[in-house]
DNA sequence: CACCAGGGTACCT
DNA sequence: AGGTACCATGGT
């Protein structure tokens, strides 16, 4: 990381926790460094650090609207938590983890990664993704860092591009398999298929609204209502996008209707209607909130 | 060892 | 419409 060929960027940014936003179950692939966050960001090598003013970034060739982009560094955050409403769950998600952000990720990476997330831990989800990107991914150029001087066994498969939909719809579902996904690599196998195949163009969803870039998501075997909600909110940014996972779930349950057992339905409605146009922010800060309480 | 994990599907009353 | 078994695998 001396690298004398590194370019530095400074992406101004208040308010933003840079470990809570990469660790908080949205993107997969970030590791910890001693000093930072090291990953990959539009198939290109970055470390980021936490300064007191923003995030650094640390890359072979910067290219600043797209790091810009995928860590949302312009978003005016504080706007945002204006329009929750004003209760004590989300006073206190949001006094917990003050500066997270939602990611803008890419649609394909994303997709793929969710549809691996049912019923598995982050860290789960984190070793499949590794395995799907180390067999079938490329590599991507990284500084040479100290502490790889001869045979460290990490600097040769890390980090490699997401695979494409074409590698992956041409790879065999025991493959798929061998990467630890289980009874998810038909699925996996079949979002491949559909998007090499034009079927689904995922860029074309950009235009939709909402509920029909869902409608077009959820076509897909394997993908309901909380996975196409992932991606509408982590990739294409419909801010309103509420997925309810066992987390979100157990903090409507408890936090919200603590006596009562609502229906899904009447669930289903609450969350649209109250936790207003940035849901999905809403709810990224009390799955935080109650996947790191105590 | 039970129990659970950023679910979805098929099949059952 | 509302429950339930099942899917595969590893953490806690």
């Amino acid at each position: 990381m001396s690298q004398s060929s590194l370019q530095t960027l400074l992406l101004p940014a208040r308010n933003y926790d840079l470990t809570a936003t990469l660790s908080s179950g949205q993107a997969f692939r970030w590791r910890q460094t001693g000093t930072g966050w090291e990953g990959v960001i539009a198939g290109r090598w970055v470390h980021l650090t936490q300064t007191g003013d923003g995030i650094a970034a640390h890359a072979i060739e910067l290219r600043p609207a797209e790091l810009a982009e995928y860590l949302q560094t312009n978003v005016d955050l504080d706007a945002i938590l204006r329009t929750f409403p004003d209760d004590a769950p989300l006073r206190a998600s949001v006094e917990a983890c003050r500066g997270l952000r939602l990611l803008r990720q890419d649609p394909w990476e994303c997709l793929v990664s969710f549809i691996c997330s049912s019923t598995k831990q982050i860290v789960q989800i984190q070793q499949i993704i590794h395995l799907l990107c180390a067999r079938f991914g490329e590599s991507i150029p990284r500084p040479k860092a100290e502490s790889d001087a001869s045979s460290d066994g990490l600097a040769n498969d890390w980090p490699r591009s997401f695979p494409s939909a074409e590698r992956l719809a041409s790879v065999s579902e025991s493959e798929l398999r061998a990467c630890k996904m289980g009874f998810r690599a038909p699925y996996v196998r079949a979002a491949a298929q559909a998007v090499t195949a034009g079927k689904l163009n995922l860029e074309s969803l950009r235009g939709l609204a909402c509920d029909e870039a869902r409608e077009a998501l959820v076509r897909l075997p394997g993908v309901g209502p909380k996975i196409a909600n992932c991606v509408l909110l982590f990739a294409y940014g419909y801010q309103a996008a509420f997925p309810v996972d066992v987390w979100v779930m157990k903090a409507l349950r408890e936090l919200y209707f603590p006596r009562r057992r609502p229906t899904a339905d009447r669930l289903q409605r609450f969350v649209r209607t109250y936790f207003g146009p940035n849901a999905g922010y809403a709810q990224q800060y009390l799955f935080h909130y109650m996947r790191t309480r105590s």
